[in-house]
DNA sequence: GCAAGAATTCTTTAGACAGCATGTC
DNA sequence: CTAAAGAATTCTTGC
């Protein structure tokens, strides 16, 4: 079907913008959805690969709403660079229309979304935007689930469930689209969600799965010489894909293992650069080592990597690393990029091979496990540049002869998995079972497994007997907690029960933190109050000096309403989160980076996850601190100190603008050390020859309002 | 006596969402 | 409280 066929029967806007993306035709998934009742309003499961139009689908139904119906749409994606990229992407091609994005730490507007047309947010800040009473979204005439095989997540799956749920309740008649990838029971999802089924393999650029054995490629149908003859075979892979000049995107199970093939590729790739390359590789390999103050081990051997053409990519890097990384592989300057499944999720970052190297992955509950055909058959999608590629190629590696075919049946001929429900979980249903109350969306036991059982767990097992034996519990619990009061058969929250909904934190953590909050703290209990939270893992390594400050804080975990030696809390260390906080209480004594990765043997990414988490709970605690009335000045320092990493002398010079880490401690190195100190005769000029002129003067002027 | 390679033991294990009020070097 | 595989270390072999 051409594009123009579609002229008239929904918004020119759409049509000129399609156009403008280069688009002509619509591709089969495309044509299907719009026969099947697309444009009239149906809901639809669409489950199709990454880049066979998915997208387009849902621009369809949104732009539908938002122009034609003037009815407000919402898109949901569980990662917020997904969010980004779509917000950036409706901006561009849609001036005209009022589009926000909602996500965590990057949104001033959560109180005017009510006016926008297209409203875009990650899951979990959709579902807390309805803690917060969004009333707005009642109007939605189009809702949009992106990545729905989420759904079967052991961790966020449940909370994209009970979203899907509750607005497909709060808003009857409104057009509802969940995109999924390919998965074994599409059929059901639409089942479930009442909808049409679009489901289709088509991809822009045809894909060819085989293993690899021994420089040979198998296809099932046809066989390949490898001309490599490296001894490794990711080696020899990438060896012939360079030949026919062309990138090769490697997936690893562990960070250490993409590390370490990036280093071994590295002398396959350097052999086949430019000049001009090497040039350009050595200037990014020296931002990349840049990134941080004090380049780490990590650092370093990412620069090494690149300056050789290839890169790794894991949750270890910091932002800055990954962007640099992403974009450099997407300009083709990167030839070779080993990754753990960072990039299997989120971005779409194609490449002409994709190899899948490893097949088994440490998992806690049983050692080493196979990975799944739906996540192998996700990451193969990443094989072929649209654009680029007549072809791509998606390959594994057999470690025997036996092996070959095992691993074809198993992952390139064998059937993809059903996503199934994860609702069954007690502290996932705490927290919601709380939510629903707090909203006063659902009030009793009964109305809460009424809509339980309009969940995909309501629909996948015919029994909601474990789900109210579970709901019976949390309740209980939650009422003992003091976050619920009970009158009759009616619960209510009490105010701290609401703030904590609110707040979006784990009731467990929250009645941990208020039961800390009561006893005598120093810095050290304080981050062992927010370290100890189910929010901050998985933690840091342990260490000896964690081992022996637990004599002196085992007090913070004795007389509490949360009994630490339950069966929900089995394998409960306080060790480990205790070696959490110690190393917050190093990054707080501003201790390089470099340091902390080698004492805590973790990486500067995670590092910054836990900083990160560590700010956004250290405002919980000082919002639940004021409700129990206890003192939060300690802990709003802390919170600058976090935030920051600084020692408690620079926390009155960080509250100038353009004033960070850096320069607060030259500043005070230099005898300047308040913003009191500023105002002194002489300090203007002696700031002048710390910072440059411009830096100067901003701190300057700020001095005289403060 | 020494180095290359084999055998054995040791070590480690993916990712990323949430609040709120404005701006790091 | 599991298992796989890379890394580190020790042992064996062959000259």
């Amino acid at each position: 079907m051409q594009l123009e066929e579609l002229r008239g029967r929904i918004p020119d806007e759409f049509i000129e913008a399609a156009a403008a993306q280069g688009i002509t035709a619509l591709t089969p998934p495309q044509e299907l959805a719009v026969e099947n009742g697309l444009l009239d309003g149906k809901s639809f499961v669409v489950a199709a690969p990454t880049a066979s139009g998915k997208t387009l689908i849902a621009e369809m139904a949104i732009i539908k709403s938002a122009i034609e119906r003037k009815r407000k749409a919402v898109y949901v994606a569980p990662m917020r660079a997904l969010v980004s990229e779509k917000f950036a992407d409706f901006r561009r091609f849609y001036p005209s229309l009022r589009i926000a994005m909602s996500i965590g730490d990057l949104d001033a507007l959560d109180q005017w979304l009510t006016e926008y047309d297209i409203v875009l947010a990650s899951t979990e800040k959709l579902d807390s935007l309805i803690r917060h009473g969004a009333g707005w979204l009642g109007e939605a005439g189009c809702l949009v689930f992106d990545e729905v095989h989420m759904l079967g997540d052991q961790g966020r799956g449940p909370t994209l469930e009970i979203l899907m749920t509750r607005l497909r309740r709060l808003c009857k008649d409104a057009q509802m689209l969940a995109l999924s990838a390919t998965v074994g029971n599409s059929g059901e999802l639409a089942g479930w969600l009442n909808a049409e089924l679009v489901e289709s393999d088509y991809r822009p650029v045809a894909l060819e799965k085989g293993v690899e054995f021994g420089s040979v490629i198998h296809y099932g149908d046809r066989e390949e010489k490898l001309s490599g003859t490296h001894k490794l075979p990711e080696l020899r892979i990438t060896q012939d894909t360079l030949e026919k000049k062309k990138q090769i995107l490697l997936f690893y199970s562990t960070k250490r293992n993409a590390e370490s093939g990036a280093e071994k590729l590295g002398e396959v790739v350097s052999g086949c650069l430019s000049s001009a390359e090497r040039k350009a590789l050595e200037s990014l390999s020296k931002t990349a080592v840049s990134a941080l103050d004090s380049p780490t081990a990590q650092c370093e051997k990412l620069g090494r990597a690149i300056r050789n053409g290839v890169a790794f990519h894991h949750s270890g890097l910091v932002n800055e690393q990954r962007k640099l990384v992403e974009d450099a592989f997407r300009q083709g300057l990167l030839k070779a990029l080993c990754s753990t499944t960072t990039l299997g999720i989120g971005v779409n970052l194609p490449a002409h091979t994709v190899v899948v190297r490893d097949t088994s992955r440490y998992s806690e509950a049983g050692g080493a496990e196979r990975i799944g055909v739906n996540e192998v058959t996700q990451l193969f999608g990443r094989a072929g540049r649209p654009k680029y590629d007549k072809s791509g190629r998606a390959l594994l590696i057999a470690r025997s002869g036996d092996e070959i075919t095992d691993l074809y049946d198993r992952y390139i001929a064998g059937e993809l998995e059903p996503i199934v429900s994860k609702l069954g979980v007690k502290p996932i249903l705490r927290t919601h079972v709380l939510a629903f109350v707090a909203t006063r969306f659902l009030t009793n036991e009964d109305s809460i497994l009424g809509f339980l059982s309009e969940t995909l767990y309501g629909y996948q097992y015919s029994s909601l007997s474990e789900l109210r034996e579970i709901t019976r519990e949390v309740l209980g619990e939650l009422e003992k907690w003091g976050f619920l009061e009970k009158r009759g058969s009616v619960y209510s929250t009490t105010r701290l029960g609401g703030r904590v909904s609110e707040l979006y934190i784990d009731p467990l953590s929250a009645r941990w933190i208020l039961d800390s909050l009561m006893k005598e703290r120093d810095d050290t209990a304080n981050l062992f109050m927010l370290a100890n939270t189910v929010e901050m893992r998985p933690y840091v390594r342990e260490t000896e000096d964690a081992a022996e400050a637990f004599m002196h804080y085992q007090y913070m975990l004795s007389g509490n309403s949360v009994n630490y030696d339950s069966e929900e809390l089995l394998f409960y260390d306080p060790i480990k989160p205790l070696s959490t906080a110690l190393m917050l209480r190093r990054w707080i004594n501003e201790t390089p980076e470099r340091e902390l990765t080698q004492a805590y043997r973790t990486t500067p990414g995670a590092i910054y996850a836990k900083v990160t988490n560590a700010d956004w709970l250290l405002y919980a605690c000082t919002e639940l601190g004021k409700i129990a009335r206890v003192n939060t000045r300690p802990l709003l320092e802390l919170r600058i100190r976090m935030k920051y990493g600084i020692k408690k002398e620079l926390v009155d010079l960080v509250r100038l603008r353009q004033v960070g880490r850096a320069r607060a401690r030259l500043l005070y190195d230099n005898g300047i050390r308040s913003v009191a100190d500023l105002r002194k005769e002489g300090a203007a000029t002696r700031a002048e020859l710390l910072f440059g002129k411009e830096i100067s003067k901003i701190i300057l002027e700020q001095v005289k309002t403060l």
